[in-house]
DNA sequence: TTCCTCGTTGACTGACGAGTCAATCTGATC
DNA sequence: GATCAGATTGACTCGTCAGTCAACGAGGAA
């Protein structure tokens, strides 16, 4: 019943997916809930036998994925006796490889949630402010142990750590980056280089602790 | 004539304050323009005497806005034998007090132009991207006289510090964090200190190179 | 065959809000 | 006071679109 029939397809998923193209190709306050039930292949009224509002597609979409990312966080920070900057390129990596496999997915969740606080997002703050949350507890370690600097709040590198990636995913989503597979890669250790090493050169008399 | 007489107030003026009010207060897609002529004390069609639509209120107050950034940041970089980390100080230190002074114009810029690429702000992206551009010019400098790494492009980097201040802002906007004075002058270093010099401490063994 | 349930359809409604416009006001000039 | 230009007014138009709903279809149960 519920569950489809072999070869029949989950037209709640279809609609789903469709929503994920139509949103991220229009923006989802620049298309019509028509739009996605013509790309879904499916009468417009079935869009709301499945959903209460076009808002709820969005929610769903969002929730689904963020949560996703909120237990790879932490799953990634319950190893022990893993240095933080290598927990942090995990983070990095986990969220690039999210936007290499599903890029638009990750388009519609960064542009109309989490960098659309004012409108949309604003029902999800909290669940954004986890993800600081999980990569704060990473530096927290850190700071404890003496491997990062003290005077620099935990929540405050995460603010930095989170808003230097999502900076370059808006790169790639706006064609300000190249988007190859090379640079994705690349990109990952640049990220954490760049905020956990910083960008100035260490002295010279100071050697170089790790290749 | 143009000029409205002593005491006489200019309406333009007036409406293009009040947009920022209630842009800030409801979100640009969120409110009426008769929201706006309300708040203005201004009659509806008057706002289409000096707009030709909605739209456009955004866009001056974005360009005129973000101009003033612009030139900043080219001032700041045009002094010679002034470090990079300095320049980034005042970078950062520009953008922040542009936001202690007018928190309700910053927030519409970054929420409604340059956090929406998709929507509003795709029309601005080549702006938004001279504001990477003057970053990265500074930190070029740096990259060639070896006080920047090397392997960090100027690019990468600007995109980073940016993206990092951005989020900072980010926080004060949706109350994720305090803003008070104090935090508002910390933060200027801060910012610096975590994306120049790194979030890790440095070694014990390597002297730090400034107090 | 009949009945029932639930998936499916798409034409329709109702609200909303950007932008228009004809009328009115103001104050400067002759 | 007559005239004119530009400022100001707000009721109205007109397109758009989210959400509704009555009808239809398909397949299982009795």
């Amino acid at each position: 019943m519920a569950t489809a029939r072999a070869g029949a397809p989950d037209k709640r998923r279809m609609i789903l997916d469709a929503a994920v193209t139509v949103f991220a190709r229009q923006g989802f306050h620049n298309c019509r809930v028509s739009d996605v039930a013509d790309e879904a292949g499916v009468a417009y009224g079935l869009v709301y036998h499945y959903f209460d509002s076009k808002e709820e597609i969005l929610n769903q979409l969002f929730l689904e994925r963020w949560q996703i990312m909120l237990d790879a966080i932490a799953e990634i920070d319950s190893h022990e006796h893993v240095p933080a900057r290598d927990k942090l390129y995990q983070v990095a990596g986990f969220i690039i490889e999210s936007y290499r496999n599903e890029p638009d997915l990750m388009k519609v969740i960064i542009v109309e949630v989490t960098r659309a606080a004012n409108s949309f997002g604003r029902l999800h703050l909290d669940k954004i402010r986890e993800a600081y949350d999980g990569i704060a507890a990473i530096v927290e370690t850190a700071r404890q142990d003496g491997t990062f600097k003290a005077d620099i709040s935990s929540e405050f590198a995460a603010l930095c750590f989170y808003g230097a990636i999502e900076q370059l995913l808006s790169g790639w989503i706006f064609d300000l980056l190249p988007s190859t597979d090379e640079e994705f890669e690349r990109s990952k250790g640049l990220v954490v280089d760049a905020i956990c090493g910083g960008l100035e050169a260490p002295s010279a008399s100071a050697p170089a602790v790790s290749g």
